[in-house]
DNA sequence: GTGGATGCAAAAATTTTGCAATATA
DNA sequence: TATATTGCAAAATTTTTGCATCCAC
């Protein structure tokens, strides 16, 4: 079986892009914190550990090339910085955001579960939907748990 | 009848910060501009017409004072700016966005259309959702029509 | 009168670009 | 070898901050 890595770098070569160390080394930073939300400077540091001669300039381009090819999607929770998501593989849709308010944490929610909500936009907009992009801001579960607990000893 | 403008003066009141000048004027450059999606580069030109001797730092600061109120909601396209969009009055909930890929227009969606999903998002990830970023993107009406009128033209 | 608000300029932070040197296919 | 790619530094952009002055309450 094909690696993820392998079928990327194919990807890379069929748009006829040079697979270079420091793609392979963006790449692999990339598929190592999936769960993540790096932002720019975020991939650098991470990249640097493993290839230090590795520049941000380039790992910009690197980045923007990626979300060319649709391997990342670049996405940006308001504070100031964009951030590159592994698009999961074979997904139709981007997947969506559940950014705590508390903690600051950023959750995924892979389900589509905007398949009504489009078919009423493409239908009553004439709108023809490509992408979309989906963030909640609210109260996490770890912290609703928490507060539960806090609650619960409160009463005792 | 109040008008729009003397309810968001009251509101600022009601949080206790003073009503200057430069903040009526940028309110007022929201209101007349409320179909637009502007950036604090743009509210600071428009505002200077009329009130020339304002800073941008100013209109950055008032902006982030009506984010804070919810008057506006701070949004982020993905192209490098955060845009401030006039939350409607009484809205319960932030509206969505349809941005054309073709022609770079902004549309608006007032109907919630995402109260089954949250449902099933509060439910199944124990989120307590508090606001919600709904962003498509794709090809608008305008756009779509172009098409149809080009395809029926060629077909002749 | 006083504390908050402003304007200006400087700084910070993020992203892009020019260019000579390098390395991939 | 030819051309895409890189690293570095400089530039461009966007946003924030310090501070003396000013003004709304």
């Amino acid at each position: 079986m094909e690696s993820r890595i392998e079928r990327i770098k194919k990807q890379l070569h069929s748009a006829s892009y040079k697979l270079t160390p420091q793609r392979e080394a963006t790449v692999r930073v990339l598929l190592e914190n999936e769960a993540d939300h790096l932002s720019a400077e975020d991939v650098y540091l991470l990249v640097k550990e493993k290839a230090p001669e590795i520049g941000l300039a380039t790992v910009y381009r690197t980045l923007e090339l990626l979300t060319e090819l649709k391997v990342v999607d670049k996405i940006n929770f308001g504070d100031g910085v964009s951030r590159y998501d592994l698009r999961k593989e074979g997904a139709a849709h981007f997947h969506h955001h559940l950014i705590c308010l508390e903690c600051g944490t950023v959750d995924e929610v892979q389900e589509d579960l905007l398949e009504d909500v489009e078919d009423i936009v493409e239908r009553d907009y004439n709108f023809k939907i490509k992408d979309h992009r989906l963030t909640f801001h609210g109260i996490c579960h770890r912290c609703n748990e928490r507060k539960d607990q806090d609650d619960a000893a409160n009463k005792k």
